[in-house]
DNA sequence: CGCACTCTTGAGGGGGCTCAATTAGAGTGG
DNA sequence: CCACTCTAATTGAGCCCCCTCAAGAGTGCG
């Protein structure tokens, strides 16, 4: 049973662009199917050539490098409405590598018909530019949070993010959500030792600040929280969904 | 005097993707002009909503975010052959800083004419999204390194890559070339401070890998470096030239 | 019941921070 | 031509945040 895009369930949210109804159209041609998987299994991964694109419906998960030295680097953390597969349909291949953290619903688009669709539709190529400049507007926050910032501060400002981010999708409930990541997840994307992070998270938790157990994620006061990580409360850009 | 697209020095570099006559002709309608700057000056700033967007065509600068606190992180540097502002052409809006760190010279283009150039010229728009993609990579790398790289790796890390950007594009003549940023810069890129980095640059000098000294950068071992950087030698992607 | 995975907590050490002072070079103006 | 200023690079001293090593506890699963 595959959701039609007419049908999908993320475009009310107003974190998305609102769409058109050609924009619909043409996104119901390109998708192809929909991939389900269980948590753990891999998406992408880093130096493969994907047939396939994909954005994701429901689940979450990680986009990650290896170093040469067998570290691994989180690069990003994926949810409901994020594209994954760009890289590789445009440079040819991905520098990173995704996996599931949850079981995951994806729509499937193929690569091989990202030319066409960029000839046929332009607007649709430009949301899809657009999309690409918000990632790289993360990535900047993310290397600024990671550059300056203290333990605390970072493990603040990523958790206070990702809470924000599943606000505007419909997945807090009474101050609440699911957080299906690993604290070695959230270690390996803040450059932080795992030991550190969960100290650190401990002390969020004892300030009633943020608690995050039993993979889920609980945080009453975002002012307080958004005050310790240097943030406004108010910066969740608008972005399309493809 | 302007130079015409057809004549642009950078395209004959093979760091770039070969352009088409129809490519090229595309650009040239597309620029309206040249900017061109002394060190210091800003480009683009963050927030900012800029009428025009621009190719670097010579000379170097930096992108940079501030924090709340007041701090700066440097996101990325900027070479001949890097686009800039993008953002502001997709998003509406910058969500970092420009400003040139030697004498610049810019192609400019016309924000107002970027959706009708996506509508004309899908090859282009593809090569733009392309480019964002590049970018991305490039701000993967950067988060990697400063995630998990000593301060010694993340110098040797940055400084090889600047090299290897600049040897692609024809600036390095007998293993030096000219760096006008501030060591300053250098440590904001890289979440360090200026004492540390200072320090970590006179011991990259003393065992005879990197010497930056008078606005100028000398490198005679790569391969050495690369080890320190942990990174492969044969990694500076294609991209394309707008 | 043993193995694997994740989370937790303690102890000790070092890399990189801050504070502070000195040197060198480039203007600028009397 | 020299005093004054401002910016960038340099070097020393002391300290703390976060790292590594190590061990233990809780949970799910074959």
């Amino acid at each position: 049973m595959v959701t039609r895009c007419e049908h999908c369930p993320l475009r009310r949210f107003h974190l998305f662009k609102p769409m058109s109804d050609s924009d619909v159209k043409a996104m119901q041609k390109f998708k192809v199917g929909e991939l389900i998987i269980e948590a753990g299994t891999p998406v992408l991964s880093e130096g493969s050539n994907s047939p396939q694109l994909f954005t994701a419906l429901y689940g979450m998960g990680l986009r990650y490098k290896h170093t040469s030295d067998g570290e691994r680097q989180v690069v990003n953390f994926v949810f409901p409405g994020d594209f994954v597969g760009l890289q590789a349909g445009v440079m040819g291949e991905m520098s990173h590598s995704v996996e599931a953290s949850s079981k995951m619903t994806l729509c499937v688009f193929n690569r091989s018909e990202l030319w066409g669709f960029f000839k046929s539709y332009p607007e649709r190529a430009f949301d899809l530019t657009w999309l690409s400049a918000v990632e790289e507007h993360f990535l900047g926050e993310a290397l600024t949070s990671l550059g300056q910032r203290s333990a605390l501060e970072s493990l603040s400002w990523a958790l206070l993010r990702m809470f924000m981010r599943c606000e505007r999708i419909g997945l807090v409930q009474n101050r609440r959500m699911a957080m299906p990541f690993r604290q070695q997840d959230l270690a390996d994307a803040l450059g932080l030792s795992l030991v550190h992070t969960n100290k650190t998270l401990s002390k969020l938790r004892d300030q009633q600040l943020a608690d995050w157990s039993d993979g889920h994620l609980t945080i009453n006061d975002k002012e307080k929280l958004a005050a310790i990580a240097k943030i406004e409360l108010d910066v969740v850009p608008v972005r399309p969904l493809m």
